[in-house]
DNA sequence: GGAGATAAATGAATGGCATTCATTTATTGG
DNA sequence: CCAATAAATGAATGCCATTCATTTATCTCC
């Protein structure tokens, strides 16, 4: 299956509907659709990203999209592998150990905030559908590898920083007075004297302090789990 | 608005069909249309909770159920806060504070990892709309007060917390083979490496032991942040 | 006690959704 | 060269949340 030229004409303005049939060139293939999934999430939202809307802007029937993934988390498959590949793990083996898991976590985080409707599917996703998330996993593993940890323990390390991330990257997207608790305020005068303070200190986001504050908890104490100092 | 006695017929077996217009007694309230989801969800899932499935549960043509709450979300919302009420905070002020986030923490997965589909709900949901919700964080914040938490953390860390909870609910119900590499397997040998070993060592069950090495961490981390050592 | 407002039900309708299938046409492999 | 396969169309399916007009009962207030 030779990839697809990009077709003079898939999507041409005013153009004549094509006949039924198998076009000459291959109109759709799966890094065209995870491209254009891209692009409508960004433009309409994670709502926005309908079978049918992604056909209409590839400009092709929405069965057609079937002849190239199963379904429509299929599709969403596509586009968390995509992300995955976005994710900061350059500073493995080149850094110190706590910076890289810092460089990633943040980074995971950020992309991923973006992209919430997709943690569903990555957190029960068996890895071997999704190559480039795979090669994050491998990085993020040789370099706590290299830092010394015991094999045993990396994996469950690694799924502990993950679970934070996810949750995390949810808070980045709760509205603001999230923790106004309204007309009840009286009735919960502990937790709203703590959030009245909270509001106080502003320099960052609550959501960027909180996370900054998780993260280093794990990074510390993950730290004592190595068996030797070197970096 | 008094509570609607339980009427003698809502749902009988070989009934007659009930003819438009109010009843003479309500047939529907939010707390029966929450106990209808719940058991809906526990025996059909989460794709079995439509809203025509809920207004046959309860005997009730599914407009009816506009009249009581406004959306689909509303009734996750429902069912989320009375699992909310489920959530063990009676450790705070009996326990140490460690214990009591323990307990607190592990009960919170527990509750949330059978029912991941309201994490989206829940990690977005202002307060204020959910009392029982606001309960749980009244019970906990007052637990970090009185072991020593300066006010203007408290929120960041009962955050991060939760990101950390409700991250590890959905690693719950993560497949067990979802490491798995299959035919990419020899392209991540660190990784592999480390997934093998973690195969080996199996008296509990991973996820949990992920969950227990990221807790202790976030808690030990976090009792740093007290002003004294009082228990 | 009566009237008007409000509450709670039905039943019909709407528009959107993912997905499937029969069909058509082109390419590929033996 | 022919059979199998791949890639498109277009029609159809069944389900979904939600809305609306309508009906009937209760509640509130004068």
């Amino acid at each position: 299956m030779p990839a697809p030229t990009p077709a003079p004409s898939a999507l041409p303005a005013g153009s004549v509907r094509r006949r039924a049939g198998r076009p000459t060139a291959a109109i759709l293939d799966q890094d065209g659709i995870t491209t254009a999934a891209l692009e409508l999430i960004s433009s309409k939202g994670y709502d926005g990203l309908t079978m049918a809307a992604l056909a209409r802007s590839l400009g092709v029937a929405p069965s057609a999209l079937y002849n190239h993934v199963a379904s429509k988390d299929d599709v969403l498959l596509l586009v968390e592998d995509h992300l995955a590949a976005m994710v900061d793990v350059s500073a493995f083996g080149v850094e110190p150990w706590d910076a890289a898991v810092r460089r990633w976590a943040w980074s995971y985080r950020d992309v991923f905030s973006e992209h919430t409707p997709l943690i569903p599917v990555i957190a029960v996703l068996p890895v071997a559908n999704a190559p480039k998330t795979l090669a994050m996993y491998e990085a993020v593993t040789a370099g706590f590898r290299d830092a010394g940890f015991p094999d045993e323990k990396i994996i469950s390390a690694i799924v502990a920083l993950e679970a934070f991330v996810f949750g995390a990257a949810y808070d980045v997207t709760a509205p603001e007075d999230i923790f106004d608790a309204g007309g009840l305020a009286e009735q919960v005068p502990n937790f709203t004297a703590a959030v009245d303070r909270l509001a106080l200190e502003r320099h960052e986001r609550p959501t960027d302090i909180a996370f900054s504050l998780g993260l280093e908890a794990l990074i510390t104490g993950f730290g004592a789990l190595r068996q030797t100092a070197s970096d």
